[in-house]
DNA sequence: CTTGACTCTAGACCATACTCCAGGCTCTAT
DNA sequence: ATAGAGCCTGGAGTATGGTCTAGAGTCAAG
């Protein structure tokens, strides 16, 4: 596949992936003779993970790493096993921090009437308990 | 109040309070004769307020937004109350994709404890939604 | 009055994550 | 054969959200 359709496929822009590249989230693929980049189909599968993690909040740094995780070259099976773990406890204290945000926002949202005067939202009360900027 | 006893009111840094005020996101403070910017205990309320809203996952940009739907004409507590649903919504899809995640990276840690391909607990297959997983 | 902590401005700088551009070569369909 | 879309590289530019610095003035305690 040429850096276009892996684009398409991936839902990403073509300098996204050449970024991704540079930056070694993703393998440089094998060119043609002609210097174009030659895709195989794991590189689309790759290239949505990244774009997946990172509407989950995840750095391209941190994705990095859970990408190496997955091809598991020049470590031991002990290593991945090891690293995976930490990920792992990553991974739940990021769900919980999520769900406290959660937690906050949905008691702002309960609490508002959704009518009635702006003065009721509590979610602007919150902002502005005086009403000092009523311009 | 000075912008010192402000920042540390508030938790943020000096620079920080500067900033948003340059990017409209908190009013211009009156100024002593000296050009000393003068807070009143409001300022203290938005910047908490402003902390606040990053904290549950809101753009500057967002919050600049929230911030002048108060100051319109014709809002109504149901805009704010919508952006914060949506949000809410934003972040529950959130919770739930790391949580399959996190079962995938668990999968990963119990399945694989050093021995064998890894096969059936790929962490790049956990996170793409469009490529149905076979059951 | 002196001293040290604080504040002022303008502007540089940082990290992250892209996004675009110029100028040139390649591929594919007609 | 040729047009037009696509791809190449290297480098510059953008947006977000700050953070830091220099050089100068201000404030409050002793």
């Amino acid at each position: 596949m040429k850096i276009g359709e892996v684009a398409r496929a991936a839902g990403l822009g073509i300098d996204t992936i050449r970024f991704y590249e540079r930056e070694g989230l993703i393998e440089a693929p094998d060119r043609r003779p002609s210097g174009y980049r030659d895709y195989t189909s794991d590189a689309v599968v790759s290239l949505r993970f990244i774009k997946r993690a990172k509407e989950l909040g995840f750095s391209l740094k941190e994705i990095a790493e859970l990408l190496r995780l997955e091809s598991h070259a020049g470590t031991t099976p002990a290593d991945v096993r090891k690293r995976a773990e930490v990920k792992l406890v990553d991974l739940e204290q990021r769900i919980q921090a999520l769900q406290r945000m959660r937690r906050s926002l949905r008691k702002l949202v309960d609490a508002c009437p959704g009518k009635g005067p702006l003065t009721g939202c509590s979610i602007l009360r919150a902002l502005a308990p005086e009403e000092r900027r009523k311009r």
